[in-house]
DNA sequence: ATTACTAGTAAGCGAGTAT
DNA sequence: TATACTCGCTTACTAGTAA
């Protein structure tokens, strides 16, 4: 949708036109927009043709009202900046079930780390980590993690190496408990390692590729 | 503001850009908005220029964080959202005092309506009303409160005439509590009439052609 | 008064490319 | 690899005006 447009339709919205006819001239849009009034009516048929506005044409006056595919454009743009200012507590993701190599699986298989997850957690995890792939770009949203308050998960030693340690935070995907960890010397990469006391590739019928959505909780 | 800027400041925000410094490419930022690295480099040069993005250019990488303008200009679009979806018990105006007939004053100092003011809205107006005049286009505003439940004043006589009745909602101007009052009769204007135990003029230390705000509150 | 078409002008876009 | 310039093309804008 062009951005001019939907900024057309917010102010129809706050002029009262969601659930309810307003009347306006292409005029008084204009001047709400600061525009002309032959940009105004243009910016009206488009949006009529879009179907995201009802228009009733009399000779002098016309009565526009936000339809509901409208409504629920301009509903979406609000959920994005609830997400900037309000849900200040979560990253929201959405991302592709990834085949692991099977790694996952060797650590949480690790008595050093079942001990704490369990301790710290509340859950043993069920063996294996979930992996998903997030855009490339949304990597920048885990900096967010950097300065916030984790669950740590403390370094140990077997009689054969050490294992480092580990960040986790609660998180949810696809509605389901769990956590992700983050390992703490590796840099944020575009995979995320989800682990839950359920198998969840079977819980949530995941296939390798299927979308998911992981949403990660932390404080401040 | 152009509204493509925005939508761009919308989405850096989104990838954690605000308080915090996020790594993005030209080409990156391109594929979030869809559009082409050389817009999406222009988009990024226009948002430096007006001050909403500060950058620290590298040679192979970006850093990039809103400014606290940029930020401010976010959160102006958030609260519109807000009134939109949220907000919805109340309906908020900017308007201009404007000098009375002293009209006002000759039926607020009717017994029959202060007897009811008094039971209704719990004071006995100052004599007289502000009147407040508002963007003509904003009268649609107005209409939200035709199916609304309003505080009825009903009519009355006395020996010489009768006095009709009058929908009230409770609201506040610059603050200050009060109610405007509407004519069960007369059609929606652009002009509000505002009264309160104060005198609000003195009060409120307004002139003509001051701006003031008012909410207006209602129930569904 | 309105809306919205036409037509000429201005702004925005992206391929190519220098840095 | 990057960013961002030039330049030809497309889209968007508004003055004029018909309906």
């Amino acid at each position: 949708m062009k951005p001019y447009l939907l900024q057309t339709l917010k102010e129809l919205a706050l002029l009262g036109a969601i659930k309810n006819k307003i009347e306006i001239s292409s005029l008084e849009l204009a001047k709400q927009l600061e525009t002309s009034q032959q940009t105004a009516s243009r910016y009206l048929v488009e949006l009529d043709k879009k179907g995201m506005i009802k228009r009733e044409l009399g000779i002098k006056k016309q009565l526009i009202m936000v339809t509901g595919i409208g409504e629920e454009k301009l509903q979406e743009e609000h959920l994005q900046y609830k997400q900037i200012f309000e849900l200040t507590d979560r990253i929201i993701f959405k991302g592709k079930v990834l085949s692991g190599l099977g790694e996952g699986r060797y650590y949480t298989e690790q008595d050093g780390y079942i001990e704490q997850f369990r301790e710290k957690l509340g859950f043993v995890p069920y063996p294996g980590t979930l992996n998903v792939e997030i855009e490339y770009v949304e990597r920048n949203k885990l900096r967010l993690l950097k300065n916030s308050k984790a669950i740590n998960i403390e370094e140990f030693q077997t009689k054969n190496r050490t294992f480092g340690s580990v960040r986790c935070f609660r998180a949810k995907i696809n509605g389901s408990d769990g956590a992700i960890v983050l390992p703490l010397r590796t840099h944020y990469s575009n995979i995320l390692e989800f682990i839950s006391y359920n198998h969840l590739r079977e819980k949530l019928n995941l296939k390798d590729g299927d979308e998911v959505k992981i949403v990660i909780y932390f404080e401040n």
